[in-house]
DNA sequence: TTGAAAGCGATACCAC
DNA sequence: GTGGTATCGCTTTCAA
């Protein structure tokens, strides 16, 4: 094992003590950062300001009881001084101020959120006018972002966790109900929720009965739902609100699943391939709707004749595939925003105006887009061409 | 604005102060988390030990010093209790413990490591090792990626910054320039990098020149390189080295750029109209040339008879497109691992065995993965059928 | 080998 | 209004 630059603590108790002729801390003990001159703080901002620190720290958070002069002298100087305050500080006597997002990221695709970033860039904004950050992690199993949590909950290195692509029986869930950690879960809302949690879900329950009907309306009698990931809780409430839709009109409905694009491929190669191969396909993302086209034109399967394919996720490249992808809308920068707030009420921010927050928000998805891949069944007679191009 | 449940201290002079009904502060003053009992500290595990502090954290921190019979019950007594140092103190004395990614990410597919989170994800495995963690945030802007490192370096929260996807004159790199923080430069080595920055870079430059001379060797000549997002110093890089590879064969070289895939789609369109189209088309990443395969399918440009299709970098997904897309090798998690190594070095890691530090690294791609969508040009002689389909 | 105590930087009480 | 000062949890001298 590495020499460490931080000790690993217990978790290592075998760590070896650094060497002798650099004693030194490698950061420093006199936290000056590496080679840079010291940086300014409360105490240089006072001594510049002639006034005591309090008083500095009453000013810079806009508390009441500071003369108005004094406050802008105070401002103006901690300002031409360039300072900001330390983040350890603070974090040591209010408690930490970011939030964590360990996503699940196990490199093949088929998750519904293809990148958690778009939801934190959207998040983010929200949360800067609340002072508080969001961080990104990555853990390759449910186990393991589980650990994540656990531990740094411990650290007190964050004061909150979000939570997306929810699985059934997720280890993450056993943890921070064990935490007494806010938390914010996306995509859909756990049985049970402690108070200091918030979440924060897409209506697809109406959006894939919506698409049952579609389907319905064009005349489909067998249609199957294929699905990523085993387990996603989201995804099940989509497959159960789309097969109950279509069961009540009497059509077969079937689900299959293939976790990463290869696997999802030999789904739909099984699924096209069977006798009774069903005339519209519905995926749970963006990514697997593009898989379906590849193995359908493979196959010499026409669509949107012969299968119509619906995206269970809008993206940006469901408008260029030939034909143009029929999608569910996937408004990822509303989610973003909504777990924003989400996360600031699960902090206790509260707000001056009372209880009435949500501890539950659903955001309607819209209706579905209706592009070129999607059309009444009608077997064996394909048109050649590419009419597709002109759709939507 | 929304009233904050953390001020955001003289970036808003204007905040207003909280309502008096509630003065208490949202997240405690004695930070014992919401609601939870309070978390073990060092002196609890002291008491509970029989030591002193400073024992403990010798004993916890592997240092020499210690009877072994003391620092066995002290390990033992901190795992009972469940003890985690708890970050905030720990970086008020030492300095921060982590280093972040600030990914610029504006939505727009088009960059090439698609998700950094892959990079991370292997990043971190390396770091955890170190005792280092590695965060990600999302900026929409190169400024304002510039600007929150810049925040985020004051306020002592980072203890190093990750760079990808460098652009010529980069706001990020003259703010890191003007900070004494230490830095890993992902995918292109900026010219006159201070002391404290690593960088680690894949050599495209040879793959580049690899796809040049395949395509030659195939009777090519007339070629075009798609990019991305303008002004990429790593695309530039590979644009140059697939032109120079050309040039010297006296193959016709132009490049192209579309940001995002519409703009994208639409460069594709323009290129394959004119009336000296090229028979060969390389591109940036994998996104694109998924992108380039659909434009063709819709003008009936048969690929890859009519025309060669190469990604620049290979994904998953590029296998399973009609044809499967011949591509260059894109090491996500080598990639990732010589950046946690990096990211260590530039802490001042060092290690026990002195300064065989390689500032600089770079980690070869590979050999091109030829697949299915390159062939020698034949313009106007398109077979019918799935050939493509048993292509590697 | 161990203990006492001085910081690290910011916040929030309590006097004045 | 403003100034001292204890405090958060941990690391690290300096003595014993």
């Amino acid at each position: 094992m590495v020499t460490t630059a931080r000790p690993n603590h217990h978790e290592d108790p075998d760590n070896q003590p650094r060497k002798d002729a650099a004693p030194a801390s490698p950061r420093g003990g006199r936290p000056r950062g590496a080679g840079g001159r010291r940086r300014p703080t409360i105490v240089d901002v006072a001594r510049a300001a002639g006034v005591s620190t309090a008083v500095v720290s009453y000013a810079l958070n806009g508390r009441r009881g500071v003369a108005d002069t004094t406050r802008e002298r105070v401002l103006r100087v901690a300002d031409e001084l360039g300072w900001r305050p330390a983040t350890a500080a603070r974090s040591l006597r209010a408690g930490p101020g970011t939030a964590a997002l360990v996503a699940v990221h196990d490199g093949a695709a088929g998750s519904r959120v293809a990148s958690p970033l778009d939801l934190v860039t959207a998040a983010s904004e929200v949360l800067d006018e609340g002072g508080v950050t969001l961080a990104v992690h990555t853990a390759s199993t449910v186990d393991h972002a589980a650990h994540l949590m656990r531990r740094w909950w411990a650290e007190r290195r964050y004061a909150a966790f979000v939570v997306t692509g929810l699985r059934s029986d997720d280890a993450r869930l056993a943890a921070l109900r064990h935490l007494p950690a806010p938390a914010v879960m996306v995509g859909c809302p756990p049985p049970s929720a402690p108070a200091t949690w918030c979440s924060v879900t897409l209506d697809d329950t109406a959006a894939f009965a919506q698409v049952g009907e579609f389907l319905a309306d064009l005349g489909h009698r067998r249609v199957a739902m294929l699905t990523g990931a085993d387990g996603l809780l989201a995804t099940r409430r989509r497959a159960a609100a789309l097969g109950g839709a279509l069961a009540s009109e009497g059509i077969d409905f079937h689900a299959a699943s293939g976790h990463g694009v290869d696997r999802a491929a030999a789904a739909v190669g099984t699924l096209l391939s069977s006798a009774s191969r069903p005339t519209a396909v519905v995926t749970d993302d963006d990514v697997t709707a593009g898989v379906v086209l590849d193995v359908a034109r493979r196959l010499e399967v026409a669509v949107p004749w012969e299968l119509s394919v619906v995206a269970g996720a809008d993206a940006p490249a469901c408008r260029l595939t030939t034909p143009s992808l029929t999608a569910v809308p996937y408004p990822v920068e509303r989610l973003g925003q909504a777990v924003g707030q989400a996360l600031l009420e699960a902090l206790g921010d509260g707000g001056a105006d009372g209880d009435r927050s949500s501890r539950s928000t659903t955001l309607s998805t819209g209706g579905l887009v209706v592009r070129g891949s999607t059309a009444p069944p009608e077997p064996r007679s394909r048109p050649h061409g590419n009419e597709g191009f002109l759709n939507d």
